[in-house]
DNA sequence: TTGACATGATACGTATATGTATCATTTAAT
DNA sequence: ATTAAATGATACATATACGTATCATGTCAA
């Protein structure tokens, strides 16, 4: 077996592994899917899942920590190299899009935010991304008007739509990031004459 | 009470209506609520839920009926008086930022698609979209590199954008509205010197 | 071969969700 | 006041999901 490590995050296709990929693939597509239909998912049965992960809370919840890892180390790796904040949040979209489920299912679920470690890292994640979001203002390359709970939010959408699409099978995934950023920065980013909500 | 009826769209207020209203909105949060949760919703108990709209499968079925009655009314009434596709593009998104959440979950749900009744209307109603986007293509106002299924995912990713950011209470939905069109069309609408791709 | 380890097969109890039926209560119209 | 309609209260059966325990099987390494 190959072992693909992307500094800290390891691609061993455990078992755990493949169940974590597993859920947050079919809860992402079916949100009322049983264990047992994740468990099938991944390629073992149910009884595994339960001793190698445990109850369903315990499995939410560390699909939420494998997401915000994941986010995590996309995001370092991102902008490692690039200066202006603007390119740093260019390559952040893209390099976000591979891991769009995981950070769908973040944004959909709610309910693991009442873990309290979970709560903190996306607290700290979303700070890091509205300073990021700032410096990216204060260097006139993003629309100040616009709020970054939006840009955040819209950030989401688009890497979903990505995703979505990729998935659908219209789409190559390199060209759903090329499409993403497309996307979403040709929105917000000044317009040499006056924005789109022109004669809107 | 103010009734406002929007064409065929009536808003009775009838304890059907309340039971989809609150279907969407809690399916759309909660996606594994039972019946019990969004008949309290509702503010009734859900053996009203069964007498009314039956099993879970049927209620299902009519939201996403409720739905596309919605979308459709929306959009009629936007393009209409409006000769460019790209204008009737831009009112057709206002327009839909009200009903996202209706939006959202048919876009949430492909198990409904099963219906054939649904499964058609759909099909339908991509289709128009699908023409328009090509309309505004040929008039010059799209890039036409962007595929069109792009362009529908993006759609609605970002009218969930709006939604979810307006509910949330960070933006006023009119503020939610505009800005959608702004980071849609901002997006794919051709600038004046080269795209957001450059320099990627 | 032996033993450790991971997984499957099976069974069990419990909890929740679902759908239905019956009767009581409220509300509005006549 | 009386009736009809809608809703609630309650109970029931059934199905599914969940979590755990026990034993069997296969696999890999020492």
């Amino acid at each position: 077996m190959i072992h693909i490590r992307i500094m800290s995050i390891p691609l061993n296709n455990t078992t755990k592994d493949k169940l974590l990929e597993a859920a947050v693939r079919v809860l992402n597509m079916q949100p009322r899917a049983s264990l047992a239909d994740i468990a099938e998912a991944a390629g073992v049965k149910r009884v595994t899942l339960h001793r190698v992960i445990g109850t369903r809370e315990e499995l939410l919840r560390d699909v939420a920590l494998r997401a915000l890892e994941q986010m995590d180390e996309a995001c370092y790796s991102a902008v490692k190299g690039k200066r202006k904040a603007f390119e740093q949040l260019k390559a952040i979209v893209g390099a976000l899009v591979p891991y769009a489920d995981s950070c769908h299912f973040l944004w959909k679920n709610p309910d693991v935010w009442d873990d309290p470690e979970i709560a903190r890292e996306i607290k700290r994640h979303d700070q890091e991304l509205c300073d990021l979001i700032d410096r990216a203002k204060a260097e006139g390359d993003i629309l100040s008007f616009i709020p970054n709970s939006w840009i955040i939010a819209s950030l989401d959408a688009v890497l979903y739509a990505a995703a979505s699409t990729a998935k659908a099978g219209n789409i190559a995934t390199n060209d759903a990031s090329a499409l993403a950023i497309q996307t979403l920065f040709g929105g917000i980013t000044k317009k040499v004459k006056g924005t789109a909500l022109a004669g809107a």
